[in-house]
DNA sequence: TAAAAATACTCCATAGGTATTTTAT
DNA sequence: ATAAAATACCTATGGAGTATTTTTA
């Protein structure tokens, strides 16, 4: 089983008619019956009463119906809050000379914010001195 | 995303090492780097830190960790759930003539089981007498 | 009979494999 | 030097399409 045997049993469960659910999810009619014998079989139960008059759930079919919109809403709470999670949430001021960009700072930089996309890097270019003024000045 | 995707990570987040997993998941290194790198690329961040002293996660990569567990379990229980739906819960005993069954009976029969494997059915071929009988033992 | 689902094929996208290279300690 | 991940390339399964047939109210 994969989401996609999941999301196309919820459009055919919502819509009750395979033909228009394959519209709503763009894809051919034949594929969404056979993908979800597929399904039936895996699950070796029959979830649709197929019947001229329209599709209906068997009782197995509105368990599944229960569960798949749940794992498919998890999903997109999933990604949605691993986006976020990904996003800047913090920034990182770095006073740095030019020679350390060179030899070290570079490699590190690339790391970091390869590693740790939530962290925004601000980088100034001033001399030890003012570095060390700079950070008197945050204190 | 497809629940490949979940799964391999699932198991690559857990073992700390693709190779391990791939072992568990019974494919080859390779197919879990280059399914991963594309749930990264969809998800447009960053899961696994890369290190050779192993994997870890990203705090992205921890918040999916949680909801992709979440999501394993939710699929599991609604396979069983489904599955336990579709079985026998009740015996339906039908008495019935011989000429019945070959008129309309049979066609029936097929229609019901395959719509409601949840019932079973019993069947007993008896005179109208004896059908008549055998209900009043029943009531 | 008509509308929807199922079936029979064809095709190709991609999951998965093997061999190899790159990376980082 | 070594262990693990990434890359390159190939193969083949199966997902998706079109055309057609079957079902059933």
């Amino acid at each position: 089983m994969e989401l996609r045997h999941i999301r196309y049993f919820v459009a055919a469960a919502r819509e009750r008619n395979f033909t228009k659910a394959s519209h709503t999810l763009n894809i051919s009619q034949p594929v969404i019956s056979r993908l979800l014998r597929e399904l039936e079989r895996e699950l070796d139960t029959v979830l649709f009463l197929r019947q001229r008059s329209g599709l209906d759930l068997t009782p197995a079919g509105e368990t599944f119906f229960q569960h798949a919109r749940r794992i498919l809403n998890d999903c997109e709470e999933a990604v949605k809050a691993t986006k976020e999670a990904g996003h800047v949430r913090s920034k990182l001021s770095i006073g740095f000379i030019a020679t350390a960009l060179a030899s070290f700072l570079g490699d590190i930089m690339r790391k970091l914010t390869l590693e740790h996309p939530e962290i925004e890097l601000v980088m100034h270019e001033m001399p030890p001195g003012d570095q060390i003024v700079a950070l008197r000045n945050i204190i």
